[in-house]
DNA sequence: TCTTTTAGTTGATCTGGATCAAAACCTGAT
DNA sequence: ATCAGGTTTTGATCCAGATCAACTAAAAGA
């Protein structure tokens, strides 16, 4: 246990070290100011980086919850398997984001978690993140946002899958992943899509054959350009114009 | 502060006080296990209680966060409204729910939360709740579960607007009602609704007429009776049946 | 390399739910 | 009680997206 000047003080995130115990911390996109002393303290939760190549299991839904996953790069989805075999994707996630957080309330993963590409992960045994939240108060608080801004997510997602049509939908998942991409560094008019249309579709709740037809739409009026899973967007601004409504998020 | 020594520990929760200052623990739902002198300091927690009355907001979109609410009586909806003017209901909450949970991220609410009828909420400021998270582990995590379950929730949601059909929508809103008001010791067969059609609607994602439609053919198949908001439900089995799959929670 | 498999596009048709419209019903106010 | 407002039901029509089907293109294996 730590000393109580451990507790909350506010120094740069620049500070944060690169080193790979704290890779995660940064994934656990940690804007939230320690000191040398309180990384060393938060080095000791992170655990083992993990790979999983394209097309494996993070974790499986009904799996005993452990830990949470940073992701420290790659491209995984996460979707629920309904009893009559169709699965719907809950989300996609990319470098820095936090999975496994629908597991805490019952102990057990909700979804399964798989690679879209050859990914790699830092695990975060929960237990010990909590018990490192109570004595960093900033971290708890962090992690409070984080579980927060997944609500949000959820709720921007409700609105989409409830009022918007096939052309919205699609627009605000390009859209969503433009902003996500160009928040990491890529480009945000030029990119290449991991999943398939079947996996935009489901989770957009549409079929794949919709979605086909939304990207061959929005190519005819030269919003954006599709060459299979490469996309580049000519008109950013009519693009989000589509889009309607909806406060798209993560 | 307080002393370590309060630090964990695990009593029956039927030591729980009823005065009102730790009424909005229970209704934070706290099977946790606390004793007295941990009781003693989450009453701090505990800010006024407050009336809301049919129609009223208890907080509107836009405005900065300060304290969750917990439900103490009454029936409330949450509800983004959107540019265009139309609104989405993303939730429905009765007693011992929590509200607010998806303004920490922001530190501003991302909703309105407006009472269907005359109700009261605990406020529970949520930086003594952290502060006091931090001293009473078994808090800490307690609240994590909460959020999560959330977060669990609001996937159900996104399942069944991404793929369900109308009947198989509402069965599986009347089942939830039904389940909610069961576990508060109300019929789980015969109930009020509080909400309209149109809010019905909003939540699934269907308009009011279908929602209409399909209470008239689950009547028909005499599954349940409706009259007006009244719902008498026949035939829970076959209603389950009708839901099809999803994990309908919260 | 060629072959098989999987993913994506595009067309034709069908249908569940939206939309439009009207009537019946409740609720609360005067 | 009566009236005005909103809510609900039900019918008729329409259309966005599902479904079915055929074909093309790109990976993955041999």
């Amino acid at each position: 246990m730590l000393p109580e000047s451990f507790v909350a003080t506010n120094f740069d995130v620049a500070q944060l070290r690169t080193g790979c115990a704290t890779c995660s911390l940064r994934e656990l996109c940690l804007p939230v100011g320690l000191n040398d002393q309180e990384i060393e303290v938060l080095t000791e939760v992170t655990g083992h980086k993990r790979k999983v190549q394209r097309g494996g299991y993070l974790y499986r839904a009904g799996t005993k919850f452990q830990s949470l996953y940073a992701v420290k790069s790659g491209f995984l989805k996460t979707c629920i398997l309904e009893e009559d075999g169709r699965q719907q994707v809950t989300g996609f996630h990319m470098t820095g984001e936090l999975l496994g957080l629908d597991a805490i309330s019952t102990e057990l993963h909700t979804c399964d978690a798989i690679a879209l590409e050859d990914s790699e992960v830092c695990e975060i045994p929960f237990a010990k993140l909590e018990k490192i939240s109570s004595i960093i108060p900033s971290l708890m608080h962090h992690f409070h946002k984080i579980m927060s801004r997944e609500i949000v997510r959820d709720h921007g997602v409700m609105l989409l899958l409830g009022g918007m049509k096939a052309e919205e939908r699609l627009a605000n998942f390009l859209l969503n992943m433009s902003r996500r991409l160009a928040i990491r560094g890529y480009s945000e008019t030029n990119f290449n899509l991991r999943m398939t249309r079947e996996e935009i579709g489901s989770y957009l709740g549409l079929k794949l054959e919709t979605v086909s037809r939304a990207f061959s739409k929005l190519q005819e009026e030269a919003v954006i350009s599709v060459k299979n899973k490469h996309i580049q967007i000519h008109d950013l601004q009519r693009l989000k114009e589509k889009m309607g409504n909806s406060s798209c998020t993560t």
